[in-house]
Parts: structure tokens; C-alpha cells; sequence
DNA sequence: CGGTTCATGTCGCAC
DNA sequence: GTGCGACGTGAACCG
């Protein structure tokens, strides 16, 4: 099930790859190479050894020292293996959109095959959640706040919870499940003057940020439009 | 330079594993795992093949089948290898912060050392490069747009371009190297605002979003605050 | 397919 | 270290 090959050359490792490929395998190389992206931006890595990964999907991963994302990569497109001058090619195009990644290796240190899972995870911890403790506990908002809705349409988008107040104003609620900065800010800004805007010329309307942190410049801005934060956990 | 086991027991593997580590070389797993991830969110992964990426600075990364993101990963934070009921267990502990990541091996197919470059690329098409592209044809922005300063500061932070408008009103300017949304569309009013509020009570403040392309959505919220979109490229 | 928002976003830079 | 914004963001969700 799972095939490797140490220091192939050129002709060696591209027949390995597009035979694994072929079987609907995941290619893992190691070698010394050099890429150049052409497409929405420009980029190119000087040779070098990496790790590069080549998935069933077609997604290539070109992988260095450190980091949590690629150095290189491509998604979407086709991909064609290649030795060429002693050299092993991996052209990446997206056929129609202009995204094109070439990896060429010098030398391939090491090839690997194999099957891999594609399973879904198990998640928590997130919006969804900080939603679920909301409705469950409204006072986190405000004291008196009665939830109507969720995901309440506005003309600016979706609000994540639509309610009243105590004193039977409009509340819109904006929830982050971390610390939250302007955009946050703007974003409940624009649901409530959406929301102002939709309703009777009389409503009060609110809103409320809740979120486990602030910084000072979103507070700011929210105070400057008369939204309010509320903080949780 | 480059080693490899090929279906190692566990003690082998965590052996291979922490050596090559210790000689600072980045180690590539393929076998049957599980994640736990546990920090600023709860994820599992159930068993199954996948490929493990620990590099030199210890990130970890955990690839399934597809997509370029990995299913799960650790960055920062230490990590320790060990063999435990004969599978080789991964534990990448954010010693102060909660995050922590355990990579469970029921089986180790196969692994590979190697030492990785870690160099810089060239890079070009971003959004500085089109900075340089408005400053040298300011009409980009609007005819007879004249730039005075990059990157001034205001209270809500600094615009990109900052300049007279032919009227002589000050004109501020946000770039932006691909389509945008409500939040460029914002990002903008923030600074608008901000300027109008800083400078004189009479002084004609006007923004002007720079882009390839603009959504309706952020069309709608620029006329709103009489804003304007001036496309490029 | 485009539009919008979430993310364990990550990453780089300035203060 | 925190704050802030860019990123070839990616990925999900919804029309």
C-alpha cells in the first residue's frame, strides 16, 4: 500500500509519482528544488531542499524549514509530472484562471506513496458554540435581553442574533469567539445602521459586541457609535 | 544527509524521529493516526493515513487527503515524541498558552529525515507593488489626484495614500490588490472619518477605495458615505 | 458560481 | 509582547 524510493533519478521518481497519482495516491517528495508561481501574484523560491506533498485532489504543498502554511503551492488546477534534462518537473495550471506553479527538482532525496484519509473532525469551541451559550444564557448580552432570532437578514448581511432589550429596544448581537479588533467593530456598526434603516424611523436600536476580549481601538469605535461590548468567558 | 525507515515499530520510529530532530532535520511521517487538538477550540481527527510534518522549529503538520490547510497542526510550543503500548504518540504542548496537539501513530508506514532550506522568496503583484503603480500614474486614483504622503497615520490607523484632489480636498486613498468587500469599504470610511474629525471643521474630506474589482455590496456602502471606487488593472 | 463571513486563521510589521 | 492589517489567505455556507 505504501511504496517508496530513496534518490531515484529524474525518469525513476516522475514514473513513480504518476504511477502512485494514477492509483489515487498521495506523493510525498524531499529534494532539493526551486519554484515559480505566475497568477494573482508572482512569486519564486530559490533551490533549496523542501518537503513537497502532491494529493489526490491535486493539491500540491511545497513545504520548507518552518511555518505552518506552504512556501509554495496549488490548488484546483491539473497537474503534470515530468522529467526533463534529468530533471523532475511538477507543472500545477489552473487551466482557465492564469494561477500556474512549477516545482523542478535538482534531486529527489526520497519518494513516498500512500493512501491517505480524508475524514471529517470533531469541533467545538466555536462560534456555533458561543451562539448556543447565548441563547441558553441571554443575560451574557445585557440583563433582560430576549433573543428572537438568529442569523436575522439585514440589508448589510446576517445578523448572528436579533433580539429586544429590557426596555423594548432593538438589539442586534455580534459574536466573536476571540479577541476582537476594528473590523469586528465596523462590521456590528454596519448591521445596526442597516437595521436603523429597515425599521420604523422611531426605533431604538442597539448593538451589542460579545466577545471574550477588545481591543482599544475597537472600544473606541464602538463607543463612538453607541454600541456596547459585552464580555464573555 | 537524508534517512528513511520503512514500516518501523514504534520504539524505531520514535527513536528515528527524536534523533533526527536533535540534528535539527525536519521528519516526515506517513502512518495511521489520530489527533487531538485541544486550545482555543476542541478538534479530533479519527484514525487514518495521513501525512505528519514535523520541521525544525516545531510546527507540526497533520495532511489528509485534501485541501492545502492541514487537518490539524501545532506551532510554537514544544514538542516530544515517544512510544507508548507500542504506538508512537506526538505531543506538542504550548507550555503557557492551552493549545496542545497529541498525534497518535496506530502504524508508522514510513519515515523520512531530511534538512530543509528555509529561504526567502521573490515576491511581487502584492499590494505595495500597487502603491508604487499609484504614485507613479496618480490619476489611478482620480484625475489631477496629487499624493502627498503613504501610510499617514490617523486615529484609525494609517492610510495607504494620502494626497490633494484637484479641487484641493483632501483625498485618502485605500488600495487594495484584488476584489473587495464591505470591510475594505469600511476600512475606508474609518479613516475618512477619522481625517474629518482631525483636521479643520471645514476641510473637505474624500476617500476613494483603489481596486481590480468591488462587490455590490461594498458599492452600496461606499455611495452610502460618499465614497468612491476607482478600478485598476 | 458569486457574495459574505469564519478561522485553532497565519504572517509580518510597527509601536 | 500587543495591535493592526494583508494574504496567491482557505473553507463553509447560502443565494
Amino acid at each position: 500500500m505504501t511504496r517508496a524510493l530513496s534518490a531515484p533519478d529524474a525518469d525513476r521518481a516522475a514514473a513513480f509519482a504518476a504511477d502512485a497519482r494514477g492509483d489515487g495516491l498521495a506523493v510525498s517528495l524531499v529534494g532539493e528544488c526551486a519554484t515559480e508561481f505566475e497568477g494573482r501574484a508572482e512569486r519564486s523560491l530559490p533551490a533549496g531542499v523542501r518537503s513537497v506533498l502532491w494529493k489526490p485532489d491535486d493539491t500540491v504543498l511545497v513545504h520548507g524549514a518552518t511555518g505552518r502554511d506552504p512556501d509554495a503551492w496549488a490548488t484546483g488546477g491539473s497537474v503534470a509530472v515530468e522529467a526533463t534534462d534529468g530533471r523532475l518537473e511538477l507543472r500545477c495550471g489552473d487551466g482557465d484562471a492564469a494561477d500556474a506553479l512549477t516545482v523542478r527538482f535538482d534531486s529527489v532525496q526520497h519518494a513516498a506513496a500512500f493512501d491517505p484519509a480524508d475524514a471529517d473532525a470533531e469541533v467545538s469551541g466555536t462560534e456555533s458554540d458561543l451562539k448556543e451559550r447565548v441563547l441558553a444564557d441571554p443575560d451574557l448580552v445585557e440583563p433582560g435581553f430576549q433573543p428572537r432570532s438568529t442569523e436575522r437578514e439585514t440589508p448589510a448581511g446576517p445578523v448572528d442574533v436579533y433580539g429586544r432589550g429590557r426596555d423594548g429596544a432593538v438589539v442586534a448581537v455580534e459574536l466573536k469567539a476571540r479577541r476582537v479588533g476594528p473590523a469586528a467593530a465596523s462590521q456590528l456598526e454596519r448591521y445596526v445602521n442597516a437595521l436603523r434603516r429597515d425599521l420604523h424611523a422611531d426605533a431604538d436600536v442597539r448593538g451589542v459586541l460579545v466577545a471574550p476580549e477588545i481591543t482599544e481601538k475597537a472600544r473606541r469605535l464602538l463607543a463612538e457609535n453607541g454600541l456596547s461590548f459585552s464580555p464573555v468567558e
